[in-house]
RNA sequence: CGCGGGGUGGAGCAGCCCGGUAGCUCGUCAGGCUCAUAACCUGAAGGUCGUUGGUUCAAAUCCAACCCCCGCAACCA
């Protein structure tokens, strides 16, 4: 007999294009996949969890020799920013890529052998041709022709009226068009690979409008990986970038041990790119005969008071400085609790500071607070579990019972805001029951009974802060060690049934989710 | 007529598929409590549910038209 094995859950962000700083979104999608992963860590999977940088393409070339600086010393130099993020925001990453590492260019080669070898109708599924089209060198973008106009000078110009001409480039193809009944199939034999659903119809409608041919490599510039056999050429960003998944994973080692995690079971990624990895991605594996994906899952993007973004408002925000003002549980939950998943969102000073109060401060932390409190001036911080539970006690617990099913099925469809709203509801009725209850009241008429009222929130307590791990996790281990669970009981495991905080032994407890004060008069720009 | 999503009290959302007292969070106001992090509990005010018309005993919910906003529409993180 062989020992269970506990099963396997592999899950990724995308990789991020460091040709700048990382902000927020970048920081949003590493959050959210971070909570993922805990969370099913703490439910007994063995995850892991992939990031990294995505460093290869034409914009990189640009960004640097803008900079004067060298396209590697820019790849080095920003790639490390978002290394010190995911480590800033307590990511709990297991592996961090780089496509320029040397394993990744190997697996991307070994890929592009696989779709070069397959013959779909007879036909190799990468072939060389050229591509042709307006190409402006000041904007370094191809257009379409009707994206373009004939001055009356005679010059063509593209969208920013920058002067076009006509380019042909050889390039190599990959036979997308082959894939498109394949891809439709897949769309409606599994119908979960694309999330939230209307991207769903969103894509199978482009599938459906029907596929080109993809151009998958570039002569105009080197920066990249060369396709073997004619290094004349580098492969399309795509080819290279979406192969990173596979690469953390030991490809095309397919003996190695990592190898077995693939398929994917979610890939956390942008709604910008959604198309990239429930078109392209699953038409690479195909051809190279290699396992898709189990789901891919497109979140939306974060705006700044209801505005994108951008340089030029002047209103990016650093995740860093967000991070130090709010800190970093303060700033995860509110992401997560504020903006429901697989939606656009909004943040603003405001936002976060209501948030952080109503929900960390005045209902668990305070909930926290006022309940150990009264175990440490009453009982002299010990509490026995209680001989009998009155009808109260035991409705507040089995709703406490009940989250972790509620979570668990909302995270297993990244409903990451529900399984919050879980937690939260529980949180809410806890309050009330304690309200109720009146353990103040009490102390004086009945003292067992205020006993028993603080340990049932005691142990409401635990519950939550366990599950509230994968959130909010520095701050739900303070409250695990103030409730003095021991390191080895904070998995979901000791959330089953018969298991609870039994004897309650604990020290004079301090608020750990304190309330986001000004720090000055003036303070409304985050 | 390219495809799709949406317009609900001050803000953000749910309800609409399977018509029948319009619900939640935040904010505001009043009260309660005093264990607690000026917190917690209770209650109240506030909406002709984008517009117009139709079906129906009855429409936020079904139908039609119109107005407005937003995604997707091929090489762009």
């Amino acid at each position: 007999m062989l020992p269970a094995q506990q099963p396997r859950f592999y899950i990724t962000t995308a990789i991020s294009y460091p040709n700048g700083a990382p902000h927020i979104g970048h920081a949003y999608e590493m959050i959210a996949t971070d909570a993922l992963a805990r969370f099913k860590r703490l439910d007994g999977y063995d995850v892991h969890f992939l990031t990294g940088t995505d460093e290869h393409g034409q914009k990189m070339v640009k960004t640097a020799r803008d900079a004067k600086v060298a396209v590697q010393d820019l790849a080095e130099k920003n790639a490390a920013q978002f290394r010190d993020m995911a480590s800033a925001l307590n990511i709990s990453n297991d592996d961090f890529i780089r496509t320029t590492e040397p394993r990744h260019h190997a697996a991307c080669q070994a890929l592009w052998e696989l779709m070069a070898a397959n013959q779909t109708d007879g036909q190799p599924d990468i072939y060389k041709d050229s591509y042709s089209g307006w190409y402006s060198v000041r904007d370094e973008a191809y257009y379409a022709e009707s994206e373009t106009e004939l001055r009356e000078d005679g010059v063509r110009v593209g969208p920013q009226g920058t002067e076009v001409e006509w380019i042909e480039e050889e390039s190599y193809f990959f036979r997308l068009s082959a894939y498109e009944d394949r891809l439709l199939k897949l769309y409606e034999d599994h119908p979960e690979f694309i999330a939230p659903g209307f991207r769903r119809n969103e894509i199978t409608s482009f599938v459906k409008g029907g596929l080109r041919d993809l151009s998958v490599s570039r002569t105009t510039f080197d920066w990249g990986i060369k396709v073997p056999g004619d290094e004349k050429h580098v492969m399309y960003v795509w080819v290279d970038a979406l192969t990173n998944y596979i690469t953390a994973l030991g490809f095309p080692d397919e003996d190695a041990d990592d190898w077995q995690r693939w398929p994917a079971d979610v890939h956390i990624i942008g709604k910008d790119i959604v198309r990239f990895h429930t078109v392209y991605w699953p038409a690479f594996l195909m051809s190279a005969g290699l396992p898709l994906p189990k789901r891919v899952f497109g979140h939306g993007f974060l705006f700044n008071k209801g505005e994108k973004m951008s340089k030029s408002l002047g209103n990016v925000v650093s995740p860093f400085d967000m991070a130090s003002l709010y800190g970093v549980d303060a700033l995860r939950f509110f992401l997560l609790r504020e903006v429901p998943f697989g939606q656009d969102g909004s943040y603003s000073h405001e936002a976060i500071v209501n948030r952080i109060n109503a929900d960390l401060a005045n209902d668990l932390g305070n909930l926290a607070q006022r309940s150990l409190s009264m175990v440490f001036k009453n009982c002299g911080g010990q509490l026995a579990k209680p001989e009998t539970l009155q009808a109260e006690d035991e409705a507040v617990l089995a709703q406490a019972a009940a989250i972790l099913p509620a979570a668990r099925s909302a995270m297993d469809e990244q409903a990451i805001h529900e399984a919050l709203n879980a937690i939260w509801n529980v949180v809410g009725e806890t309050n009330r029951y304690f309200a109720a209850q009146e353990p103040w009241a009490l102390k004086k008429t009945d003292s067992q009974r205020m006993a028993d009222v603080l340990w049932v929130t005691a142990e409401i307590v635990r519950r939550v802060a366990i599950l509230a791990q994968p959130f909010v996790p520095e701050s739900a281990s303070l409250l695990l060690d103030a409730l003095g669970v021991p390191e080895h009981q904070r998995t979901f495991a000791a959330l089953a049934d018969g298991h609870d905080i039994g004897q309650v032994n604990i020290a004079k407890p301090e608020p750990v989710f304190p309330r986001f004060v000004e720090p000055e008069i003036g303070g409304e720009g985050a």
